[in-house]
DNA sequence: CGACTGACCAGAATAGTAGTCTGGTCAGTC
DNA sequence: GACTGACCAGACTACTATTCTGGTCAGTCG
């Protein structure tokens, strides 16, 4: 809880809803729990959102922007492409290890939100990763890490799933190191794909 | 149904129990169905098989027996190893796009079967496909179209979680050309992460 | 008069219970 | 000895009563 927040109604209610939602899950956060806990009446959060679901994809969409937000400074370090590709695949894991409420709307294998609301969130963190993978190949292009027979949009959507994929399952095993290990082994492939090569720009 | 099945108790069972698990799911069929199906009586079944689980894992065995062999005879294609790769990720998607079965069991995304018998079911399957990654990286680096560098069975399993990753995508798409599109992208990367680099064998 | 509140309520969700189903077993039969 | 289908414990399903909750809005208050 950052000292910069205002004490508005509604930032007290996504305050106490991020709480609530964090803890109980989507569906065993009331409104009346969220109204109270933001010192206010149940009715008063329909002056603020729409729907409960509104709720809630404004928590998601804050907490996404806390972990685009690093990533944007590891997308600011100097190095080549595949590097901060390697580093930002990384932070994912990192940081989809330990929020629970992103990683359960967007893997899905948690009780803490499921149905609509989660496929919802989903598409919300996909998207706004794509994005962040299609700036960084531009952003590659433009100081020559990257080569520039790639379509950035259609290349990052791909860089997606695989990344995904590799995130996922390190999250699912016990082991720390096997993630390592299949980062190390994306980052050889994909990073060699991803450079320029002699008569190949 | 090859007509060089013979016609034995087990036989009888397993053709039964593929047609009625593939047309009514796992839970909705029962050893009885499966038993009168196999003109045979209830308790035999068990003569056979230990439980209806196996019963289950053996028709998946006899499902991954034919998909194996179709990638076997794409793997004996002349070629280089990413090619071969991208042949093999092709023909897993088009029979996974197919088979029912096998794609249920290892997606979860319908309700043909769930649980721990689909937990085996998908293991199994995974196992599989791994191994035969692992085998095409090992022909491809005794061919000279593969690095030396590169563990094959460490790669073959990050090459099965992303070409996965992929496939999965691709047939969640409506449009075809999506998955093709991918595959491309996806060979240009890894295809040439795989191939001899000058100074890196 | 506009912002706020909590009682209201339709529909969703849950809990409880009776009835049905089924995987596995084994005594009886051939 | 191989096979069968009746048996049964426990799982599953269907039904129904009860409770819960998202959204609404008339009433209240500053």
């Amino acid at each position: 809880m950052s000292a910069t927040v205002h004490d508005t109604p509604r930032d007290r209610l996504l305050v106490a809803a991020e709480a609530r939602f964090r803890r109980f899950g989507y569906k065993r956060t009331t409104i009346e729990d969220v109204a109270t806990e933001a010192a206010t009446g149940k009715g008063s959060v329909y002056l603020h959102f729409e729907s409960k679901q509104e709720v809630y994809m404004a928590v998601v969409e804050q907490s996404l922007d806390r972990f685009i937000e690093s990533a944007e400074h590891v997308l600011a370090q100097p190095g080549t492409a595949p590097d901060r590709l390697r580093a930002v695949v990384e932070l994912t894991a990192e940081h989809y290890g330990h929020d629970e409420l992103l990683h359960s709307s967007l893997f899905g294998e948690t009780d803490l939100v499921e149905g609509d609301v989660a496929r919802m969130a989903a598409e919300r963190q996909r998207q706004r990763i794509r994005n962040l993978l299609e700036e960084l190949l531009s952003t590659g292009q433009a100081e020559g890490t990257v080569r520039a027979s790639i379509d950035p949009p259609s290349v990052a959507a791909v860089l997606f799933e695989i990344g995904w994929a590799i995130v996922r399952s390190g999250l699912e095993n016990p082991d720390p190191d096997q993630l390592e290990s299949s980062l190390d082994i994306l980052n050889d492939l994909v990073g060699l794909g991803l450079l320029p090569r002699p008569g190949n720009s």
